[in-house]
DNA sequence: CTGTCAGTTCATTAAAAATTGAACAGTCGA
DNA sequence: TCGACTGTTCAATTTTTAATGAACTGACAG
């Protein structure tokens, strides 16, 4: 009875949590932010940090910097708790939210850098003085400006179709 | 003049595979994977394994391993070669092959996986004596079925958008 | 057959990433 | 001003993941 730590969530909690643990890796991201948003999402009452730690039973900096990532995403939402003193926490439930913070998070800086380092392949390509050869970089050079473009054309697309 | 292993690429070549082993993280693979994708896509002429071993400086395992990924993706073509003995690959270029196969292969296997889930959670929620607590779970979990229902929408429409 | 070479497998090792926990910062009431 | 308490930071540690390399399979030429 007076084990060290038992997690305190019942089956469907655990279930939920385990779902989204599971599912964020999909998107490379750690499986204690996962258990944060799950455990939120299942969550009827608003949960401070405190509860967090508790009933998953991870560490204190765990679940600060999970906050701190899901609250950059967009993906929770700070609200009004029984104690003044501590910050509670809701989870947002809408997809288009999640995926739209994800983008802008996660997804356009690699595509800003990415274009970055186009524009330093292209100087790079102006360098080769076998013309053969410049001509097949080029060709591939322009294809990646192609992937380019059409990755930029298609994540507004996503965010619109889940906004429904 | 004597070091041990140099790689023998040239900087465009260079860049490229470091633009390649950097992006695939972002769908969480790993880099030697990026890296052979990245000189087969910079090479006019196909490679045999023992190239990409000498040139990127990974070993044999690797190789192998990363080449057998990138196939049950779509994302090379074995090819004919100087050597008869050999096999040797040639990138696909097209953007909707890749995205294609990486859906295929990594991302619908856990969306089937979900939709298990999803079922075991929807009789766990039968189960709930609480009838507040039950509707609120029953949300919740219609919640979920729906944010399936509109990957499940995405993912063509990625495809379709990329093959132009 | 036999030796050589291409390619695979998988146990071990190395590298990378996530988690912990202790020190710290800030806030508030007494 | 102090002590109690919430929350953050980050170096150390643990866990997870990827890479290595030696042993193996199979094909084929001589």
């Amino acid at each position: 009875m007076s084990d060290a730590k038992p997690n305190t969530l019942v089956e469907i909690e655990r279930q939920v949590v385990s779902l989204f643990a599971d599912g964020v890796r999909v998107a490379g991201l750690p499986r204690s932010v996962g258990e944060i948003y799950g455990l939120l999402f299942v969550s009827a009452e608003p949960l401070a940090m405190d509860d967090l730690v508790v009933r998953l039973n991870i560490s204190k900096g765990s679940v600060s910097q999970g906050l701190k990532f899901l609250r950059t995403l967009g993906a929770i939402r700070e609200v009004e708790g029984p104690d003044v003193r501590r910050t509670y926490y809701e989870g947002d439930i809408e997809l288009k939210k999640l995926v739209g913070g994800f983008i802008r998070e996660q997804m356009r800086p690699h595509m800003e850098s990415g274009k970055d380092r186009l524009k330093s392949l292209e100087a790079e390509v102006a360098k080769e003085e076998d013309g053969a050869k410049q001509a097949f970089y080029d060709e591939r050079v322009k294809k990646l400006e192609r992937w380019l473009k059409q990755a930029k054309l298609v994540l507004p697309l996503i965010q619109r179709v889940l906004g429904e």
